[in-house]
DNA sequence: TGTACAACATCGAATAATTCGATGATTTAG
DNA sequence: CTAAATCATCGAATTATTCGATGTTGTACA
């Protein structure tokens, strides 16, 4: 009852070659073999595609229908060929991609921007957990790729580090701590603090990773905790790039904090040694290192 | 070397029925005959697309992009037979239909649009002329309905009279010519005049629905000649039902021209006798009535 | 640890689908 | 009017697919 590919090269032969004998000799099969196709293609669909009345066959316009429409069929098995032989050489399927939330995202998404714009036929996924979480998630998904902040060593993983990322502890020039010198940290509880939210980080973070005091302010993302510690709201952690020409300028001052006023993260780019990244995962590597 | 469908069916039942056995009983094939087709697709794919080293086949990562591919593949097959299905209940595979320019685009545009939500299989196909050439392309085309303002009597013809379409000669009250009685033709040329431009149009129309006068301003439709003509930058005609409230209001003026202000014209829906119109030519000719 | 069962592969025979090669009926081109 | 080209049709030959039976391996369960 269904249509079958066969018949529907035939078709398209016929028609772009003129005559049922000229298909067939394109073909390398005999006219009536080709005769044989198009009845066997009307009988399933059950309609007629050709016109026979006159000398030449004409397509009828439910013919011309099916075959465009065959046309595009063709085409989308080509393309699952197509597909199988890219898998044959060395694109991989899939490729699982796990990354810390912590981290910027703007190279990511760079990196894999680049990989959409190139036509892999691998199919990208990416998962964001938060620091232990990725490692876990790595685990639990078996997935290809890991970019950590932090991850538990094992001999069957191959680690790779990634160009550090300094953060910095800030406030608005405008801010009382901005003056003050030997910070400690009951100074500090005194005051907003401001930090990136994330109904997923909260719970990995197990608040960790502030400072205890009496307010905190939770922001969406980094761009919305700029513009508050720009506005004198509170001070926080930013990442060393997105705020060193603020610094430069004076417009926001790093705070003199006993605990350290800087931090430096190094992610790492992690894949099982046991099972080896394929072209995408190779590619995708390397664009993360570029672009982080 | 091309996949087949039966294949990819087969694939698809294995996968749902989770067994090679359990799949041939709801294709109500034996299971070596499963077993056949999935080796057929492998072979003709050149790639594994099930795992069988553990006891139960599974899914290789390659199989899981072929099936989703395949799966697509099937949709799309089935998709045609529905198609040829439709045609066969008396949705014609095309309606070609050729209009006046001059006709107001906007219940047209309401009809097809209706059409177009109904997701009917016909492939409608618009064209635009105007005056003479709509039925000059409606013949040389073939197609199958015409929307005109004139045409040539044909007893092959089937002709049906629209809604009348008024026209009145306007201009702001704040023109000059608001306030002369009695205008004559020489008195209307020393003003501008105001008339909608197509590349087509002014071929067809040789000039011969103008005034003559000096100076002749194109816009491009009706919604910006309106405009021109409430800044009082000329006069010319304009469909009744756009101006009808604003000659009401009293911010256009119709016209008290000697040669006659006002004009009627009768739209006509033409389509062959020889070539009844399908369901989709009936629809579409019902919608249009009720649009007009 | 057997034992029964369920998984899939494989084999030869049976059946079905497709192709071939030849022929026929029409139509076109010159 | 003839030669060539159109497509259909037919029986035989060839391929492709299915069947039914059997083999091998892994699982579940007592």
């Amino acid at each position: 009852m269904p249509v079958d590919l066969e018949s529907i090269k035939v078709l398209a032969a016929v028609v772009s070659a003129g005559s049922f004998a000229k298909a067939a000799e394109k073909l390398n099969k005999t006219q009536s073999s080709v005769s044989y196709q198009i009845q066997k293609l009307e009988q399933r669909l059950g309609t007629e595609v050709f016109d026979r009345s006159a000398y030449r066959a004409e397509l009828t316009p439910v013919g011309e229908r099916i075959l465009a429409e065959g046309q595009r069929l063709l085409n989308q098995a080509k393309h699952l060929s197509s597909l199988v032989d890219q898998f044959s050489e060395g694109w991989e399927p899939r490729l699982e991609l796990v990354v810390d939330g912590m981290l910027p995202s703007l190279p990511l998404l760079a990196a894999l921007k680049e990989m959409a714009d190139l036509n892999i036929p691998t199919h990208i996924q990416l998962r964001v957990e938060y620091l232990g979480g990725v490692q876990q998630r790595f685990e639990q998904d078996n997935a290809d790729l890991m970019l950590a902040l932090e991850y538990q060593a094992d001999n069957r993983l191959s680690v790779q580090a990634l160009a550090d990322l300094k953060t910095v502890l800030v406030v608005a020039a405008t801010h009382p701590l901005a003056q003050m010198r030997a910070i400690e940290l009951a100074q500090l509880q005194h005051h907003i603090e401001l930090t990136v939210h994330d109904s997923s980080y909260n719970k990995a973070y197990g608040g960790r990773q502030t400072f205890g005091g009496e307010r905190v302010f939770y922001l969406s993302d980094f761009r919305a905790k700029l513009e508050a510690l720009n506005l004198g709201l509170g001070f926080g952690w930013m990442p060393m790039v997105m705020v060193q020409h603020l610094l430069d300028s004076g417009e926001l001052v790093e705070l003199d904090y006993l605990g350290g006023s800087r931090h430096r993260y190094t992610p790492v780019l992690v894949n099982r040694l046991d099972r080896p990244l394929g072209r995408a995962g190779l590619l995708l590597s390397e664009k993360i290192r570029q672009c982080f």
